[in-house]
DNA sequence: AGCACGCCGACT
DNA sequence: GTCGGCGTGCTC
């Protein structure tokens, strides 16, 4: 090897348990800056790469690895800085994944794909359409009112992080955008972070990023990042961000890894959605991952909700000041909040799905012409068809869980693996015509309900109309915009859906939200699931009433809005909280039972789940590699309980068994030191011949569903 | 993860 | 006789 010739270490996507290390060494002629796009051979291969570490003039070879050349430099595009690498290093650490994993992943797909000729003439492009247009008009602003005023100061004069609370109209949207035209203004090279859970639900807010700050800041000013994008608009906006000429990146958790060199100000809307946990790959959690990365950037982040979740909740906690709580309770331009109405089901008739009080209400609604929203989080017809002489009920065959009966196309469906079926006229098992469908869907819903508004009439004397939007019928694209529009129009009278409908969108003739079987939340096995419904109920009623000027108007009809509730358990501490709008009382309930369980946020959890031809090879490989972790003395164990291994809730899916153990710490150090300590001892054990039928194993830190 | 090589069934 | 099934192994 000749003398001049340097080494560098290169961060390429190798899974983490392929045994291929994290950072694969090359030579190069030329010295190259850590953070380089390079493409390199890798096999037969030639792929995309980040220099990470600094160029060593010599060094050791791997035993019996030769080194190759790097192929070539991604010209015209900045090294990656080091804030972006820390992220990701970080990431890659905290989540367990191989560091390489990581890196490409935050990457947008068409750089790993584009060659490098094609990505030049991509490039020239759009600097190009850069050129043009950098406006400087000043933006008009409205008053804030006192709430308003008060947390922007206190945001513009402490360092944060932030947990802005905000009921449901409460204006928390102009809060952020003056924060963030105030990071902008302050340094013309900053930018802003804006982070949304799911961007098709919330067109509204990018509407309003767009037109407040492109008069001011020019039309390339604002991009998006998100999943629904193309290849090469993601690409686009990857490279705007890159380099600085996007000031602001709106985007999914996803955002999170855009490199923002010139990043001052993170805010998270809706903070609490359990979007922003990534449920596949590298499990992060972009709101975590914002608190650090602003942290490690000098960035200020701005959480923001109306029913933040308990983690930050606590940290915001005067006692805990992790984060600077602002709370903001007032709603402003919007209506009353919604009254709750809770029907006591023991009362009704034991078959009904609307009691008769809000098919009552509904009725006088559509009479009035006012729209309701009626709530079920379970698509199809029923969820399972049952055989009244032998029992059989539509089973998967594939997975441990229900066909769901679909009627409008007649199949039986799995949700979990997809297998479809038709439905059949008798019992596949007995041959007895004698089959029912329990239970039921938004599907069945829309039908009876239907039925049961047949002789109501609108104010126009036509009859009362009633749309479904869930999964199935928003599958195509423009599906969900053209229905959404037919609600604003008022074409329909009463919206049935699942919790889709109850997250962004602002319909301004809705008076009345209902939830129909809210109560299965409950009894979950999953101690966060009164936390979710309490969001979903609190974020539903929130749909009612918002618009202040229509229900004045309405007035005159005596209407009040309403969140309505029809429960078997009326005097449940998460209704009681709902009917007094106290996000705080039932937050402190919560989070007492948490501490008195030692649950999250009092201690923190990891997973290991492991999939397999059967049960026993899945939870026979997580006690090996227990017994392996106590044999070996791991650090940390000392302060980390290790779980027995159990089935999954849904223990079968596609044919594969699933198996998960948790792990539990009063220390996060302890819990992550242990985790890394355990990594190798896994795939050890994964190697060895007794577990030749692991199909594969994770690890989820943080997890959000136990 | 890709992408090879490698050894056993139904087809132009 | 080949095309192709996915099992196992390797990538600086």
């Amino acid at each position: 090897m000749p003398i001049h010739t340097a080494i560098v270490h290169i961060a390429l996507h190798t899974p983490s348990h392929s045994g291929v290390g994290d950072l694969l060494s090359y030579t190069s002629t030329q010295p190259l800056p850590p953070g380089t796009l390079v493409r390199v051979p890798l096999g037969k291969r030639e792929v995309l790469g980040v220099v990470w570490d600094a160029t060593e003039a010599t060094g050791e070879l791997p035993e019996g690895a030769a080194m190759r050349p790097v192929a070539g430099v991604l010209e015209g595009v900045e090294p990656l800085g080091q804030p972006w690498r820390r992220l990701v290093a970080f990431a890659a650490r905290y989540y367990q994944r191989a560091l390489g994993e990581v890196a490409l992943a935050a990457l947008p797909p068409q750089l790993r794909d584009l060659q490098p000729d094609q990505l030049a003439r991509r490039l020239k492009r759009t600097a190009k359409s850069l050129d043009q247009d950098s406006s400087e008009n000043a933006i008009s602003l409205i008053a804030l009112t006192l709430e308003q005023e008060r947390a922007r100061a206190r945001i513009s004069s402490e360092s944060g992080p932030f947990l802005l609370f905000g009921s449901t109209g409460s204006g928390k949207t102009e809060v952020y955008l003056r924060c963030v035209q105030e990071a902008l203004e302050a340094d013309p090279r900053a930018q802003a972070l804006v982070m949304v859970p799911e961007i098709n639900l919330t067109p509204q807010l990018e509407e309003r990023f767009t037109t407040r700050f492109a008069p001011r800041f020019g039309s390339q000013a604002v991009v998006s990042l998100h999943s629904g994008m193309t290849n090469p608009q993601r690409l686009k906006s990857w490279l705007a961000a890159h380099s600085g000429a996007a000031r602001i990146v709106l985007g999914t958790r996803m955002a999170v890894f855009a490199s923002l060199p010139g990043l001052k100000i993170i805010v998270v809307d809706e903070e609490h959605d359990p979007s922003y946990k990534q449920q596949e790959g590298a499990r992060y959690s972009a709101r975590d991952l914002a608190i650090w990365r602003g942290r490690e950037q000098g960035a200020k982040v701005l959480l923001g909700s109306a029913t933040p979740s308990l983690e930050s909740w606590h940290a915001s906690d005067p006692a805990v000041g992790r984060y600077v709580r602002l709370a903001m309770p007032s709603r402003i331009g919007a209506g009353a909040l919604a009254r709750v109405r809770r029907v006591d089901m023991n009362q009704q008739p034991r078959r009904a799905i609307f009691s008769a009080p809000l098919l009552a209400a509904i009725s006088e609604r559509v009479a009035r012409g006012e729209q309701s929203m009626v709530l079920l989080n379970r698509r199809g017809y029923a969820p399972v068809l049952h055989c009244a002489d032998c029992g059989w009920k539509s089973d998967c065959p594939h997975c441990s869980a229900h066909q769901v009966f679909h009627k409008t196309d007649r199949t039986l469906r799995c949700h979990h693996c997809g297998y479809t079926v038709r439905v059949p006229y008798h019992c596949p098992t007995c041959g007895s015509p004698d089959i029912h469908s329990m239970g039921r869907g938004t599907e069945q819903l829309e039908e009876q309900l239907g039925d049961l508004l047949s002789e109501v009439l609108r104010p126009d004397r036509t009859p009362a109309r009633i749309a479904r939007i869930d999964a199935d019928t928003t599958k195509a694209k423009g599906a969900l915009e053209a229905q959404l529009a037919q609600v604003h129009s008022g074409e329909v009278d009463v919206l049935v859906g699942t919790q889709m409908i109850a997250k962004g969108h602002d319909f301004r003739r809705i008076t009345l939200v209902a939830a129909v079987q809210p109560d299965g939340a409950l009894f979950s096995s999953d101690f966060r699931a009164p936390e979710r419904l309490f969001a979903l109920l609190m974020q539903a009623a929130g749909r009612a009433g918002r618009d202040a000027a229509y229900m004045a108007a309405q007035a005159v009809h005596g209407t009040q809005c309403e969140m309505w509730v029809q429960t078997f358990h009326p005097q449940h501490a998460v209704y009681e909280a709902l009917r007094k709008h106290d996000y705080e009382a039932f937050a402190a309930q919560q989070l007492k039972e948490r501490e008195e369980a030692a649950m999250p946020p009092f201690a923190y959890q990891a997973l290991v789940r492991a999939d397999a031809r059967t049960q026993e090879v899945a939870q026979g490989f997580l006690t090996a590699a227990t017994a392996a972790a106590h044999a070996a003395g791991l650090p940390g164990l000392e302060a980390v309980t290790l779980f027995p291994p159990v089935p999954l809730t849904i223990q079968r899916v596609a044919n594969v068994e699933r198996a998960q153990m948790l792990m539990e710490s009063g220390s996060r150090t302890a819990l992550q030191r242990f985790l890394a300590a355990w990594q190798p001892v896994l795939q050890a054990t994964r190697s060895a011949p007794e577990h030749k039928g692991l199909v594969r194993w994770l690890v989820d830190v943080d997890p959000l569903v136990i």
